[in-house]
DNA sequence: GTCTATACCAAGATAGAC
DNA sequence: GTCTATCTTGGTATAGAC
């Protein structure tokens, strides 16, 4: 694979020893860089060193805070869920004009935001025959529809339309398709289509990579 | 990763001497093989080893063959593009009392049958900061849409609704939910609601994985 | 809580024989 | 056209100091 062009600011050396910090707070620390690289480089193609290097820490640390990097990542699509899950809670319980399936989608959309928090899932998502990946993502994909069926209300047919939606989100993000926005008309009206409230969010993610 | 139970049968030890083939025949048989595990294990997550053991081959003959495992995976992208465009194109030529919208989406359907050859494709989207594979993604991506709109004669919402969908049933297949289908309803009920008329084939899919 | 040093293994790629 | 042997790199994980 070509080296990736990256989003995420590297000046953060890890070998200037990082200030001490209670080990939850830098656990955070970590689990967003590890989140950030995973989006975009998937499980396998993310190594810890990377991880570190995002997070201003050292490898061994990282391992250290961690286990493995296996067990890393089931960290991330923990947390990944959890967000999106408290993120689809609080839509539902607002007051607003609004109708629910639609705060539902906008919620979704604003994770965005949340550098490779959707982009990790989806990773998660397609390594289903992984027995540890695949059984995390099984139960949070399955939790996430009973959700829309029991608290939203939405039919299984909603429900799996809004999957089916989420799912063209996540690949829109994966693929990049905002970087062709500018250039090339058929993408744009396609992200017009696609996501026609949140395009500033998606066109945010645009240009070079943040992540070393 | 914790190790991925496989679906070839890797009982084809590369070990014996494959037999003598015309270079593109064995090419043919390789870019199958590697479907089937980059598919399966993503393109990081895959080791031009376990390609050749899947063909039968050795490892340094695959990249012998194709030069690098990223020109390997490009080339996999491109034989289930074709694949894809090549299929579309059938099921739009068909005579048929079908509608062609529903013929699009069985002959999409259908090529679950071709073992990884979709989910190599989705490993490939969600590899967008990559800048060949990228490259390559954006462009079979939008060589769909355009084809839907432009010969199948959908309106840009109902090709981004169909491509949704197909996002869906990688996302499933990927996930392997059909492995819950006896087990877990909700998994049942979501993959009824969402593949109701091909979900044999799904579930065809369930089981040990045949890749070693 | 965090680092440096390093052991160890896996994997892509190359050389060269048959 | 295809293999065996091997070089080389990079990456996870461990040991141990501060």
């Amino acid at each position: 694979m070509s080296s990736v062009p990256q989003i995420i600011d590297s000046s953060a050396t890890a070998a200037v020893p990082a200030t001490r910090m209670p080990s939850d707070e830098r656990r955070v620390l970590v689990l967003e860089a590890a989140t950030a690289v995973f989006g975009q480089r998937g499980y396998a193609g993310t190594t810890t060193d990377q991880v570190a290097t995002a997070a201003g820490v050292s490898q061994p640390y990282v391992v250290r805070m961690f286990g493995t990097k296996e067990k890393l990542f089931l960290a991330v699509l923990h947390r990944a869920l959890d967000t999106l899950m408290a993120a689809f809670r609080r839509a539902l319980a607002e007051e607003s004009d609004v109708p629910v399936h639609s705060r539902m989608g906008m919620a979704y959309a604003d994770l965005l935001t949340d550098r490779g928090l959707l982009l990790s899932l989806m990773h998660g998502f397609v390594l289903g025959s992984d027995p540890e990946i695949g059984k995390t993502a099984r139960a949070g994909f399955l939790e996430v529809y009973l959700f829309l069926k029991a608290d939203v209300g939405m039919t299984p047919e909603e429900a799996s339309d809004f999957l089916a939606h989420g799912m063209m989100l996540n690949t829109l993000v994966g693929i990049r398709m905002a970087d062709e926005y500018d250039t090339n008309p058929d993408a744009r009206e396609l992200l017009e289509t696609a996501m026609p409230t949140k395009l500033g969010l998606l066109r945010g993610l645009t240009g070079p990579d943040k992540i070393q």
